[in-house]
DNA sequence: ATAAGAATGCTAAGAATTTAGCATTTTGAG
DNA sequence: CTCAAAATGCTAAATTCTTAGCATTCTTAT
């Protein structure tokens, strides 16, 4: 399932000295969740600071009609929870493990002493949230600016950044479209268009991407 | 203009105690802009953070057809440019003074050097950036999955507590459209619709708002 | 090899939005 | 008071997107 805010990655960890890691280590409780486990619903109220060790967690919505909406998808070195220690927010969205998944928990009254210990893990946590807002704040600007073959471009190309095998994505349609907000036809449909312009091929499950430059190229022109 | 992400507010200034406050006053140079004047263009690439001492900011992207698309708005004691020191990356939008505006700038090298000086100025932009962060990720849930007429009315609710007169928003279609980033038409339907259910009452250049409690009771039913 | 499940492709009707243009109403300056 | 500018209201055609449903193609487990 692809993912949408974790652009670029800028995961928490990335940005933490091996000190740092070993203060948050030290401060934290590794918990594990199955796949598909319930970290916490969108409205609970327990603060503090979790940070993914292995695994993924999804953050969405389900709004009264049922329907889900995704957020984002966090992988391995990312924190959340943030909001719950400096926004004094209750969990905004519904967390879900995406394979088996540990989690290093740190709680609020801890949280709070190592900050004081590690005068970088502000730092750390800083460039982390920076980041993840001027992402957000771009897709957002996507968002209202860009057609959908456009958005879905990007997505693709995105994706492969990350992609095991070069030159392909693996990923169904559906994925797409509910990454992207849209619908299965939708998305379909900029695809096809995509492919027409012969910068996708579609497979089963996958997309090839004949060349990687020419879909950035074909991207920068229609992202101004 | 009615302002997008500056949502409950959350100046950075606001979080700054009396001594953190002098600090930056200290490092700071004040800069004064007249009303309109580009405070810089998206793609600069001049590294350092900037404060809203009075009057305001507005930021916005036009793309390759010359459509304006408003990001924020950000009044007295917001910051900005933190992109610009913990990200890496160039200036990512235009930004132009919003009447006569003083910004406090602090270049790089000083900003470095006050954020070892003053611990309390890490936790400051902390706060202040992981509440815009959810604010943007709350907007883009509601971006997704609210229907224009709901979105339209939360706008208009959250200019009303800003607002000067009690029960009146100021404010004219045209600019509720670019700041929804629908068209002025749109805009008018949904205002309209609005009015049918009798939450709101149309003027010339404003909208009054008869019952602010059933205005958000009619929100709070509709977005779940 | 085959059947079941997964994924894609396609269609059609309807809802939501956009653009473009023009008529009408309201305001405020002179 | 009058008139120009600003703002709203309205219309119509074109576009995009959605939902719903079904046919077809591909994959994989048995």
């Amino acid at each position: 399932m692809p993912d949408l805010l974790d652009f670029g990655g800028a995961p928490l960890m990335e940005f933490a000295s091996g000190r740092l890691r070993r203060g948050i280590r030290a401060a934290a409780t590794a918990v594990r969740y199955q796949d598909g486990a319930v970290l916490h619903a969108h409205g609970d109220d327990k603060p503090g600071l979790s940070i993914v060790r292995s695994g993924a967690v999804r953050f969405g919505l389900v709004d009264a009609d049922g329907t889900y909406i995704a957020t984002s998808l966090l992988g391995a070195g990312h924190c959340f929870g943030e909001a719950t220690l400096f926004a004094g927010r209750a969990r905004t969205h519904d967390a879900v493990a995406v394979g088996e998944t540990i989690i290093e928990q740190i709680d609020k009254a801890r949280f709070d002493r190592l900050l004081d210990q590690e005068p970088d893990l502000a730092r750390a946590l800083l460039k982390a949230t920076t980041r993840r807002l001027y992402s957000a704040l771009d897709f957002m600007d996507d968002l209202r600016r860009l057609p959908l073959p456009v958005r879905t471009a990007k997505l693709v190309a995105l994706m492969a950044n990350s992609a095991e095998q070069d030159g392909s994505v693996a990923c169904n349609q559906a994925d797409l479209a509910f990454t992207l907000g849209v619908s299965r036809v939708s998305v379909g449909k900029a695809l096809g268009d995509l492919q027409k312009e012969g910068i996708l091929k579609l497979g089963y499950g996958k997309i090839d991407i004949p060349s990687r430059a020419r879909l950035h190229e074909w991207i920068a022109d229609r992202s101004a």
